[in-house]
DNA sequence: TTGAAAGCGTTACCAC
DNA sequence: GTGGTAACGCTTTCAA
């Protein structure tokens, strides 16, 4: 009950409130006939111990933030997923501070840095400034960055280029040579870099094949569906038009497929598509995209962040990529096997 | 910075501790210089207030807590962005409690309710036992029930019935009279039951024309795609065949879709489907959908939870419901208009 | 093994 | 207007 306060108990159960305490925390020197009594008071006064009082007295307030432009890309809420089964398992209590708007990002790291917030950090796809990075180590509170590179702090993240290239030998292999691109708009307030770095390695397995991407096959679009509808509708119009394209998401991609639709072009068989991520949508849609592990992503930055909090040294990890083939690519009609 | 407390502050700015609280909490009673010079020693500082000491102090945490089954259901998800943005507009942090099993249900409440945690508490889809709610109440702890109706707290809800109804009306409308269903698993450990409820309202409407529902055509299955897809297909080996299905969600509408697919069955031309909710991937896929403003559920549910925690009186309110006509729905093949 | 008391960093009340 | 001080409810050290 609230109002019920330990001092309470502690008269109930005709002991001081330091014994309360020790059997709040378990510690092992209390008689086991002390620790009943006290128990027996708890439950009696329906006692629940004041988090805030705790987080004043330890420094510690047992929750971790969690910091996301939430609910810009679906690959965020499968990534949470992760982080929340995980935080939880390890009796935290997730605080969510969803970045809409760019300027939200100021002087959020800083407050959280500031004692009482917060016990850790995990940053989805954003990173903190170096002045922010500096003061949350100055404080003492451990970030893991997820989707994210930073050259001094833990991050999991993927080989963009690397999936970039996974994605045009896909293509290649199957014999397409007109291949078109549709990457998110590679200046953005946020920093994220990924799609641009895909393009990278995506254009350089073209070239190196002797395909190189067409200026007019390049198109980088703000992150969306409508946006990505619209790109497509473009890409679908050239002459001669591509035979495949390759969306730096499954997002895009399904904004592709839906154009394809709309134009009554076949997919596969006049278009192939391959997106980036492999979100939920993109099974529901049979999307053949370059999958990373979203949740486990999320799940291993939390556990990282756990270990720091504990006092362990973590490091960064990357996570592997894998083309998952569904039904939105096929081998070029008239290619050569 | 960690370890800035107001008395550093205050020596700093040659002033009482007092005199800072109230710079720190905009009181009129500062004279201008005052002000100024504590400013600047904050600023010199780099002070940042503890959360903590102030929640112990004045009883509040500026903190709402969130109870959601946060992943099983993707339209939790859309009903949480309005919370987000809600919450963060009102100047309060988001602690969220994500309920994968029923049993995590067990003592959450009651633990949320006891003083400190949270200010207030928004409920995704849930209830609190009795039990719970009485504690609520006790705790001074508003609480407000988002898509799930209570009898004396304050709820956002749809007419589930009615839902249902409009569903079953549309198909009618098309003409079709073979029409099939498939709902979540109606005994659950979480006791949601709009399925039920959707159900109810499809079954009667149908009745109602003359066209009741046939018991083979009725499914109910444990909610997900996997599940939908599998039950989709029964429902199409079913002789004759119906000629339409409702589905009370958008993701079980989903599997119908991938499993007339498979099976080489035309939407809509010799299958009609549509689904409730209208989340994001109804969109991606056109479903044609029963729709409820999820993401608004959600800000509303918060924008209320805000009110009651600053003394407001709140009631509940019932959401729109509306049609969403979009490519998985057609008049029947021969059916007359 | 236990009790008493000193913090933890605010806010809020009470004098001045 | 402003400074000093008593809460707030807990953990933790220090004695006993």
């Amino acid at each position: 009950m609230k109002g019920t306060t330990i001092a309470k108990v502690a008269r109930e159960a005709g002991v001081g409130v330091g014994t309360v305490s020790r059997v709040l925390n378990g510690s092992p020197a209390v008689r086991a006939d002390t620790r009943r009594r006290v128990l027996a008071a708890i439950d009696v006064l329906d006692y629940e111990p004041s988090p805030a009082a705790r987080a004043l007295s330890t420094g510690r307030t047992n929750a971790v933030g969690v910091v996301a432009p939430f609910f810009t890309q679906p690959s965020v809420i499968e990534r949470l997923r992760g982080v929340s089964r995980t935080v939880a398992g390890g009796g935290f209590q997730l605080v969510l501070h969803d970045l809409e708007r760019p300027e939200q990002k100021q002087g959020l790291f800083r407050i959280l840095a500031a004692h009482g917030g917060v016990d850790g950090l995990l940053s989805i796809s954003l990173s903190p400034t170096d002045d922010d990075a500096h003061r949350l180590q100055a404080a003492g509170v451990p970030i893991v960055l997820i989707d994210r590179h930073h050259p001094t702090l833990p991050c999991i993240t993927i080989d963009d280029v690397e999936g970039g290239r996974l994605a045009a030998e896909h293509l290649l292999g199957l014999g397409h040579r007109r291949i078109a691109f549709l990457g998110d708009e590679e200046a953005n307030q946020f920093g994220f870099d990924s799609s641009a770095c895909r393009r990278e390695g995506f254009e350089a397995a073209l070239a190196a094949a002797g395909a190189p991407l067409a200026p007019e096959c390049s198109l980088r679009r703000p992150h969306g569906p409508d946006a990505a509808r619209g790109a497509a509708s473009e890409l679908l119009a050239l002459e001669p038009r591509p035979t495949a394209v390759f969306a730096t998401s499954d997002v895009q991609a399904i904004g592709v497929l839906e154009a394809a639709h709309a134009a009554g072009i076949a997919v596969p068989e006049e278009l192939s598509v391959i997106g980036f991520d492999d979100v939920e949508a993109a099974e529901y849609t049979g999307l053949t995209t370059v999958a990373q592990p979203l949740d486990e992503s999320g799940a291993l930055g939390a556990e990282l962040l756990l270990r720091a909090l504990s006092g362990e040294a973590v490091e960064s990890r990357r996570m592997p990529l894998a083309i998952i083939e569904r039904a939105t690519t096929a081998r070029r009609v008239g290619a050569v096997a």
